[in-house]
RNA sequence: GUGGGUGUAGCUCAGUUGGCUAGAGCGCAGGAUUGUGGCUCCUGAGGCCGUGGGUUCAAGCCCCAUCACCCACCCCA
């Protein structure tokens, strides 16, 4: 028996776990504002869906899947991500027979076999938002807007946002052609890695941080100046709207995504402070992916946000989650009449919605009232053969040192003022 | 997948050139007038020194392997 959590994952703990609880709380209470619904699809998938969806030949696919053949001899994947499960969900429960678009959102686990280290793990999570059914850049800026409200709201500050278009199919393989034929050219400055992206996958040379490549890169033509009239008017559009909103942002030529269903728009926020992994959420246009999978040409924008980055960012920057702590109040008890009548009266105060304990290890007075400071309770009252004889007993305000008399049949009356 | 660093009590760490029953602080448990927390004091529990091999009369210390964690590359959230 190892007693170890398989590698790259992650117990989250109290009272790790009750600061996740409060800051997924702050960001639904966003998302209902914004109008994105929940959608929870299966943690698992048909492989297919990914190897389609997110490219063939993209790192994901290729080597950091979860995947396994279950029982009925099926290839199954633990999905690495959450926008194809979305989209596939949205066309096979045809909600694109409803009125559009529809705006989801999820929260939940992912996986990735991937090498662990700084704000990356194998199993990690993330919250994602999709919006399909329009091709609106109006949605584009709404959907970054949402991203940064959501941080903003959580008191995250140094954010750095970058955008870029990476065009639609058509201009895409225009731009790749003149791009192949720029990196033909200088092949010889380029690390061995781009020599085969170059024939592979050349946008990925433009994120190459090879210091001879990024020489490279820096005269290399860039997508925005081969965007086809179309995707050029929906960039400037998308930028217009968080112009309007003053919302400040770097247009980043080099920008492009790992996941081959991006269209158009991609964005990525980072904050520096995060070592190596620094994008917080990243996401885009990805107007082909409906297609790829389904056959039906269904727009969609979204983003994705790293949880476990987010934490870290906001432990970073020493931002104070109000997280309860302690309870209202700790009977101590002394003998087993008493241990009854407890076990009875804190029955009754939960039900009245108040955060209650009691020794469950026979602890003399002396422990138990420890037991009760170190759970920082606001009150303590102690029941012994006295107390329940005469039914009062006395409560004390763990602060103050302040003791009260109260009548036993009024415990809760009085706690619940 | 590649490279660098680290692995001793729950936590943070000490552990001389390999040599007696492996230590500290914090935390935890109990107690210090018989029914009252925080401060102080006392006592106690808790370690196959990551794991498996090897060298040696002798290994927490040396060698090899392996696993895990941290960091970077790659890629991404």
């Amino acid at each position: 028996m190892s007693l170890k959590a398989p590698r790259g994952t992650n117990d989250i703990l109290p009272p790790l776990s009750l600061k996740w609880q409060y800051v997924e709380e702050k960001i639904r209470e966003l998302l209902r504002v914004y109008n994105y619904e929940e959608i929870r699809t299966p943690i698992f998938e048909y492989t297919e869906l990914f190897q389609r969806g997110i490219g063939e030949t993209t790192d994901i696919v290729e080597k950091e899947m979860y995947t396994f053949t279950d029982k009925g001899g099926r290839s199954i994947t633990l999905r690495p991500e959450g926008t194809a499960p979305v989209v596939r969900s949205f066309l096979e429960n045809k909600l694109y027979g409803e009125a559009q678009p529809r705006k989801f959102f999820y929260i939940g686990p992912m996986f990735r076999y991937e090498r662990p280290q700084a704000g990356r793990f194998r199993q990690f999570h993330q919250l994602g938002v999709e919006a399909l059914g329009s091709n609106d850049p109006a949605l584009d800026a709404e959907v970054i807007l949402l991203g940064l409200n959501i941080l903003e709201k959580l008191g995250l500050t140094d954010l750095e946002t970058y955008i870029n278009s990476i065009g639609c199919p058509k201009c895409r393989a225009d731009y790749l052609e003149v791009l192949k034929g720029y990196l033909q050219e200088h092949r010889e400055e380029l690390c061995r890695d781009c020599q085969t992206r170059l024939e592979r996958n050349p946008l990925r040379v433009l994120d190459c941080k090879n210091e001879s490549c990024s020489r490279v890169v820096l005269e290399a033509p860039l997508i925005i100046d081969y965007l086809c009239d179309e995707c050029d008017e929906h960039f400037n559009q998308v930028k217009d709207y968080l112009d309007y909103l003053e919302v400040k942002y770097q247009v980043d030529p080099t920008l492009v995504r790992g996941l081959d269903y991006y269209t158009n728009t991609a964005f990525e926020i980072k904050y520096r402070g995060l070592g190596a992994q620094d994008t917080i959420f990243g996401g885009g246009r990805y107007n082909g992916l409906a297609e790829e999978i389904g056959k039906k040409d269904i727009p969609g924008i979204g983003f994705a946000i790293g949880l476990e980055r987010l934490m870290i960012t906001l432990e970073e920057q020493g931002i104070e989650l109000p997280v309860e702590k302690g309870i209202d109040l700790y009977i101590t008890t002394i003998g087993d009449r008493a241990k009854r009548a407890a076990f009875k009266y804190i029955y009754h105060l939960r039900k009245a919605g108040l955060k209650t304990e009691m020794d469950y290890l026979d602890r003399s007075v002396r422990s138990q009232m420890k037991a009760a400071d170190r759970m920082n309770a606001t009150y303590t009252i102690i029941l012994g053969e006295d107390e329940l004889d005469k039914g009062v007993a006395t409560i004390r305000n763990m602060k103050s040192g302040e003791e009260v008399e109260i009548k036993l049949d009024k415990l809760v009356e009085h706690m619940s003022m």
